[in-house]
DNA sequence: ACCCAGGTGGCCC
DNA sequence: GGGCCACATGGG
């Protein structure tokens, strides 16, 4: 399985190149992206990024110090933006008071103590805490969204459906390396964008001779 | 006019 | 402990 997985990942690669995740300026605004991108399709999430940016807001002090309605009015292209909001001051204040807002504090830390204070603020599930892990700090921890689960069903990687039986699966079979991670996650994302889509669209799918769904 | 997008929390049984 | 549902905007 491992050997499938990294063919797998070189014919991604090899189809799409490198991804260069996160887009991102800073450690922060991967956090933020984050929480915004949580079931909502990335192009909203930049412009509610850009609402942010161009107010100067897309900082820890200024996400705390203003009002909720204004947060929500500069978030709101990203939808669920009264959710996001409170989503977005929660993870703020946890930020704040557990690691004085510095990425290099959080930095320190270990991996599965930063988990699960993660997965204790309001608004961050498992997903939205291994993109912090992965893209905002270096740690090494498996994504997992609607994309990895659709294509390796599809491809008959596995039949499950629980978020960490999928996690474990590619960390068990793959080298521990944060690029890597970093890059396959991002693959995923690409091929189900493109083709492995709800309706998928096999014929031009660089995977189609390792897949199940276009044998039909 | 539909369907979908880089989920999560709350409630019900 | 699983199965629904609300949450909301914007693009194809």
């Amino acid at each position: 399985m491992r050997a499938k997985l990294l063919k797998i990942y070189n014919q991604l690669y090899n189809h799409f190149g490198p991804q260069h995740w996160w887009p991102a300026d800073s450690p922060f605004e991967v956090m933020v992206g984050a929480i915004l991108t949580q079931s909502t399709n990335w192009g909203n999430v930049e412009k509610a990024i850009g609402n942010l940016k161009k107010a100067k807001v897309l900082n820890p002090r200024k996400i705390i110090e203003n009002r909720k309605s204004k947060i929500e009015n500069w978030i709101k292209p990203s939808g669920y933006y009264r959710q996001k909001a409170k989503k977005l001051k929660a993870f703020v204040g946890f930020f704040l008071k557990n690691y004085d807002g510095s990425i290099k504090k959080m930095r320190a830390a270990q991996l599965s103590k930063l988990r699960e204070e993660l997965l204790a603020v309001h608004g961050i599930g498992p997903e939205t805490a291994d993109s912090i892990l992965l893209y905002a700090l270096d740690k090494p921890s498996f994504v997992v969204d609607a994309y990895t689960r659709r294509i390796g069903q599809r491809l008959g990687l596995f039949k499950f459906d629980d978020y960490y039986q999928i996690k474990d699966f590619f960390e068990a079979n793959l080298p521990k390396r944060v690029k890597l991670y970093n890059e396959y996650h991002a693959l995923l994302v690409a091929l189900g964008k493109y083709y492995c889509r709800p309706r998928p669209k096999c014929e031009m799918c660089p995977l189609k001779h390792l897949c199940q769904t276009q044998k039909n």
